[in-house]
DNA sequence: GGTAATTGTTGATCTAGATCAGCATTTTTT
DNA sequence: AAAAAATGCTGATCTAGATCAACAATTACC
């Protein structure tokens, strides 16, 4: 997305930029706090949850490298939406909204581009939201599964970094429920489970499920 | 909003736009179907909401006059996310997404203000993501009374517009039990049902209700 | 190196909330 | 004007999913 802009205005940008290596479970960026920079992720992985009612989570989502991160809080003048942690050794860039938003301005192409990417995180947003509140426990999961695999991990396998109560924060349910609902896929044949990591063996029973709950 | 424009830049969006009256249950936009207006309410009242599983609605909200609408799939060159749907005669202003697009191109600050007020939708979706997955009836049902009175009737009275299933769409579960819980509301003087009508006799403690569930 | 905390797992129990059934009103359609 | 369809309401029943309890295996921490 960088592409677009100019050696000028990528100047500007880089002026107040700079690069933090964060550790396993270092917090990159903290729900409430004052929204001074889009975040990039240069190179690691991280979580990025809500902190909801009665200290439970729901995880948005999984950051990858060369994803932005700081929306919504920082275009309202206000707090982070959600936190973001370290998963492992993790490199951020830190860039000051003030000039993120100059180049917003000086390169509407650029502005256009963001508009677009920003408004793809709002429509999985809009899915998520439907999902959580209408789909039962088989196809929340299914989604999470398919999510992960799909969209994180680009494998039909699902590494060790995501936990079991990772998949419940994201599902929203008990962890008990998302173990139980894992064992049962397993023993439908659908996924694979071993040392921790998630194999998915039936991709597109996992997708019917997805869609019929 | 339109006032930052320039006579030349209204002058744009104004070629290619167009007004239509809807009558009470007419559907404005419809879910699934090309993306290419940005729409906004002149006049009248509408409800908005996505068309999930098994025939079940999401109200994602109320739309009220100079609300903007279509965003995102209209940035995403793709498919209108929800259906909007007339709840009173309701006049609608059409603009072609190109033009408008145009215009975010030549005006920064319009573009800039554009993604303020985008950004406050989106996270107002986060919040009701937490909400509807993580709060119980009690507290999904003040978060819908206070969204009605304080933000779309900005007054103590919610009006016949709003049916018992509206506010069962609203907060994801049955109409059945959003009527109980309304029921309760009223027996514990929170709330006073007449013709109807829902009046908030107890703000601070529908508050109270919201956060702590 | 020992203790505490987190993670994974499973059966038993409990409960929030859905579903069902029935009925009165009101509104819409024919 | 009659029939059909929403809408509002309430008690009875059912169930998806939470919670609890108990234990093994890791992993983190004094």
């Amino acid at each position: 997305m960088f592409k677009i802009l100019s050696e000028d205005e990528l100047k500007i940008i880089n002026g107040e930029r700079y690069s933090v290596l964060f550790h396993e479970g270092e917090v990159i960026l903290k729900q409430g706090t004052q929204a001074n920079n889009m975040i990039s992720v240069v190179d690691g992985f991280a979580r990025m949850y809500i902190e909801g009612f009665n200290d439970r989570k729901l995880i948005l989502g999984f950051v990858k490298p060369w994803q932005l991160i700081g929306a919504p809080g920082v275009h309202t003048k206000g707090k982070y939406n959600y936190t973001v942690v370290a998963i492992k050794e993790t490199l951020v860039c830190f860039m000051d909204i003030a000039k993120f938003n100059t180049v917003l301005d000086m390169n509407s192409e650029f502005s256009r581009k963001y508009i677009e990417t920003y408004s793809e995180d709002f429509a999985r947003s809009l899915d998520r939201m439907v999902s959580l509140s209408q789909k039962q426990m088989h196809g929340r999961i299914a989604d999470a599964l398919i999510y992960l695999s799909e969209e994180i991990y680009k494998s039909e396998v699902i590494g060790t970094e995501i936990s079991r109560q990772d998949v419940a924060d994201y599902t929203s349910m008990s962890k008990d429920s998302a173990i139980r609902i894992l064992k049962e896929f397993e023993r439908d044949g659908i996924i694979n489970l071993e040392d921790r990591t998630i194999g998915i063996l039936d991709s597109s029973r996992l997708h019917s499920i997805s869609i019929n709950g």
